[in-house]
DNA sequence: ACGGCGAATCCGTTACATCA
DNA sequence: GTGATGTAACGGATTCGCCG
């Protein structure tokens, strides 16, 4: 862990199982069903703590802000700075140590609202893109169906012409068809072909390969 | 290689201060 | 007075490095 590193972490998102690579393996024993019942905490009204002396609620708008600056820097604490900090500030080291893990705890806290943020934006787009998807295709499909259904008229009317006309009659299968891939209609040879020289009755439709 | 130990850190919780 | 919220502090568990 660098001090770059954690640095620049609060100005990109980085996730915490990557920053703090031991937090999760310690989730284990939970994940199992295992409950570990934690002993209560006595109350203290006497204004003494338990352990170490007197007693000092809410630090002071200045030793936060130092604190803040420090944590700014690097998140983690070295035994040093801890010293340094706590001679600094009037404090006792535990009590230092105590508020960089809080604020790490708000800091991690804080990180994995905006990572859920983030997620929930991107599967709203995901799924806005979905449905527009679903309803081109829908299109689409509506526009391959009708293109199906005029070919079909247009069939049964050139059927009935040739009968009466020999000299229009002619083969589909013996006229090169058309390079349609460049118009992007890869797939639809054999719906859209349309024979440029031969002039058929009723096939007047198919100019719009020209406009 | 291995186990014991202490320090550092984590998570979950409690106790207390403050404010609406 | 009271519930909600923020935060200092604690307890237990885990991890890690050091040492014999």
């Amino acid at each position: 862990m660098t001090s770059s590193m954690s640095h620049q972490a609060d100005q990109q998102m980085v996730l915490i199982s990557q920053y703090y690579p031991g937090i999760y393996s310690q989730l284990a024993p939970a994940e199992q069903g295992e409950v570990k019942s934690r002993r209560r905490r006595k109350k203290n009204r006497g204004g003494e703590s338990s352990s170490s002396g007197v007693r000092k609620r809410k630090l002071s708008q200045e030793q936060v802000n130092l604190l803040e600056i420090n944590f700014g820097s690097e998140h983690k604490l070295e035994s040093e700075r801890k010293d340094r900090l706590a001679s600094e500030l009037g404090l006792d080291p535990r009590q230092v140590a105590v508020w960089f893990q809080n604020r790490r705890a708000r800091w991690k806290s804080k990180k994995l609202e905006e990572e859920y943020s983030k997620l929930k934006s991107e599967h709203e787009n995901t799924v806005v893109e979905k449905c527009r998807l679903e309803t081109e295709v829908l299109k689409l499909k509506e526009q391959v169906s009708e293109a199906e259904k005029e070919i079909h008229r247009l069939l049964e009317r050139s059927d009935g012409v040739s009968s009466n006309s020999p000299s229009s009659s002619f083969s589909m299968e013996a006229i090169e068809p058309p390079f349609l891939g460049e118009f992007g209609m890869e797939g639809f040879e054999n719906v859209f072909y349309v024979p440029e020289t031969n002039y058929v009755n009723g096939l007047e439709w198919v100019n719009i390969y020209n406009m």
